[in-house]
DNA sequence: TGCCTGATTGCCT
DNA sequence: GGCAATCAGGCAA
C-alpha cells in the first residue's frame, strides 16, 4: 500500500521515525528498484538551525513550504544530490532526509548505477541512495504517494527496535537526536 | 562581483 | 584519518 499524503503532514520527527522499515520504489523504462529505509533524519522549520529552511524561503528549498509527500531534492558539495520527503502543511517548512536504504529489489540496476560490487556500499548514505535509485532532480517538488516514486508499508510488523541519535553532517544544531536508524542495520551509513 | 560553505563521497596515505 | 572534487546558494561589499 502507497503511503497516502496524510502521512506526511505529520511532524517530521514523527515521520522520520515512522517510515523506518518502508519501501522506497522507482520504476523506470529501466527496471524497478526498491529500497527499505533504514536511516532517516528530521529537519525542522525557520527555528532548525540545521535545516535549509533556516533563513527563510528561497528558491532552492521552497520544496520544504509546499505541501506534504513532495520531493525535496537538493545538490550539494558540486555533485551530490539528497533526497527529502516534505512533511507538514503548505507554509510549514519541514522535511525527512533519507540517509540510507537497505536493497530489496533490482539490484543489478543498482549496481549498474552506481559502479560498486559490495552490496553494502550501494545506497548506505543519502547520496548513494539517490544514485542506486535512479532518482534524479527532475522529482524535485514531485508527489511521492503517486507517479514513478512512492514510498510503500510493507506487509508485515514494524520494525521493534529503533535508536536514534544526533544528525550527520551538519555543523549546527548536533544537540537534536533527529536521526533516527533501525538498531544494529548492516546498511546504515557509516560515521567518519 | 567575489568569497565561503556545504544535510557527501571516494581515493590516497 | 586526511583531503580533493566541484558548483550553486547565500551573503557581504
Amino acid at each position: 500500500m502507497t503511503l497516502p499524503q496524510s502521512f506526511y503532514r505529520r511532524s517530521a520527527l514523527v515521520v522520520a521515525r515512522d517510515l523506518l522499515g518502508t519501501l522506497l520504489v522507482h520504476r523506470t523504462s529501466a527496471g524497478t528498484v526498491v529500497g527499505r529505509i533504514v536511516e532517516t533524519e528530521a529537519y525542522l522549520g525557520v527555528k532548525d538551525p540545521a535545516s535549509h529552511a533556516y533563513r527563510g524561503q528561497t528558491n532552492r528549498n521552497r520544496a520544504m513550504f509546499g505541501p506534504p509527500g513532495r520531493a525535496y531534492i537538493y545538490f550539494t558539495y558540486g555533485m551530490h544530490y539528497c533526497f527529502n520527503i516534505v512533511c507538514r502543511d503548505h507554509g510549514i517548512a519541514a522535511a525527512v532526509l533519507i540517509r540510507a536504504l537497505e536493497p530489496v529489489r533490482g539490484l543489478p540496476l543498482m549496481h549498474k548505477r552506481r559502479r560498486v560490487n559490495d552490496v553494502h556500499q550501494l545506497t548506505n548514505g543519502p547520496a548513494k541512495l539517490v544514485s542506486a535509485m535512479g532518482i534524479t532532480k527532475e522529482y524535485y517538488d514531485q508527489p511521492v504517494y503517486r507517479g514513478p516514486l512512492t514510498v510503500q508499508r510493507p506487509l508485515g510488523d514494524r520494525p521493534k527496535h529503533i535508536s536514534r541519535g544526533p544528525r550527520i553532517g551538519i555543523s549546527r544544531g548536533q544537540q537534536f537526536p533527529y536521526r533516527f536508524w533501525l538498531t544494529d542495520n548492516s546498511s546504515v551509513s557509516q560515521a567518519r
